[in-house]
DNA sequence: CGACACATTGAATTTTGTCAAGACCTGTGG
DNA sequence: CCACAGGTCTTGACAAAATTCAATGTGTCG
């Protein structure tokens, strides 16, 4: 939201994302949410900041680590429905209990602030739009994912999310030819994939076998993974 | 339409949302956007308000009828990503285009403002803010029936949405046991409908065949449905 | 009436899920 | 150092679900 941005980005300064890595979080130039108060936490991996259903009282922004949110049938059916990064606000709540369960991926720093301190700044109110705004671009574009792409696509098009500027419908493509590789941390299990992509586990783990096999990636641990050629897997997104 | 026109005036507060206040598709919860200024506009059935990758200039509130939002593959597959009501705002961006093309259904009021002067009110702020998490939530709701739910599981999904009141997680139950019958109508064509439960038409109209067969459903038109027990249709959402 | 778009149905095929082993990795204790 | 226990992950065979392709119906509007 460009109107946005630029208030933003000038009357506060750039913050640094912690937490080395991924540095997939395209660089967001929020004010923190300290200043505005609250205190922050630090959380160990697979933690549960809070679940469904709770009553919605805090805000969150995730300074550092993974976060993700998701959402439980009866029967134990579970979607991940979002995967945070730092500089993410998440607890918003339409009713006055939280939707989805959030939980921390690995371990992380989490700042919370208090809602009712929320309607009282201007300022705040539009870091919560731009933040909302951007969330939902990456919801819509994980709905074409869950509705409308292969196993094949859903996997190459979680891969590429870990590309920092690369895997977007507007790709430029590698930057050298002859040296397109890049190495990611998945930070999650198969299990959680699967749950992310609307899989199976063994479906996730098929499909990344058989890159594996055809030569794209190198899975140096089950988190940890080697693009030979990003570009090639650019094309299995999908997108091209 | 009729119904749902009034429904919408009077008590429907959110597709998803039972009751519960929550009430951001109510318009009247708010001030209506067109005290902010900008213009009113009147659109047909399946007209195009701005196409995905559009400049993004203005912000748009529905005031009556349905619009869709969609996201396209290169290769023409397509997802519908969200399925807006009266009081509903879209036309949001993160970047400086739209992220989804934004289409009617049916005949539909559309109230536009300019992006630049939502900066200013921080009632409109408040506003946007209320209106995306409550956007956020159906997203997530729609996030589960896309990569958990089966195709009967949508389809059942889908008609309860258009029940107000009833279908969340939390529905009550039919107020009288004897008289649980309710009439919807679509506004969509099948292939409306497929790509919004990211499924194919032959499997949408095989459910809904198989429904009709089955009692649960009677189909009076292709898009106008009588719901014979709407709550043995809740039963099969997945939700219980 | 006839044309056209939309919807339904059936049969064959493909994709993904399910179930059941088996392999691998990691940390623990002998 | 090795054995092993308990996860997690991978693989294979089979089943189920949904898609594809190809007709066939149905309704609307000139």
């Amino acid at each position: 939201m460009a109107y946005l941005e630029r208030e933003l980005g000038t009357q506060f300064g750039g913050r640094n994302s912690p937490g080395a890595g991924a540095g997939v979080a395209d660089p967001k130039a929020y004010a923190s949410f300290a200043s505005f108060g609250g205190k922050t936490s630090k959380y160990d991996g697979h933690s549960v900041i809070y679940f469904e259903g709770d009553a919605a009282r805090r805000l969150y922004e995730l300074s550092s680590g993974t976060v993700m949110l998701f959402k439980l049938l009866p029967d134990g059916r579970r979607q991940v429905v979002e995967v945070l990064r730092p500089g993410d606000i998440f607890g918003f709540s339409a009713a006055d209990e939280y939707d989805c369960t959030a939980e921390t991926l690995i371990s992380s720093e989490i700042h919370e602030l208090d809602l009712r301190l929320v309607d009282g700044s201007a300022e705040l109110q539009r870091k919560l739009t731009k933040c909302l705004t951007n969330q939902m671009k990456v919801l819509h574009e994980h709905a074409v994912l869950l509705g409308r792409k292969s196993a094949v696509e859903r996997v190459a098009s979680f891969l590429m999310y870990l590309v920092p500027g690369r895997g977007g419908t507007e790709c430029v493509g590698p930057a050298d030819e002859t040296n397109d590789g890049f190495d990611i941390e998945l930070h999650m299990t198969r299990q959680e994939i699967a749950d992310y992509l609307g899989l199976t586990i063994e479906t996730v783990s098929r499909v990344v076998s058989d890159l594996k096999r055809r030569g794209i990636i190198r899975v140096d641990r089950a988190d940890r993974i080697h693009l030979h050629k990003v570009c090639s897997l650019c094309q299995m997104t999908g997108f091209h």
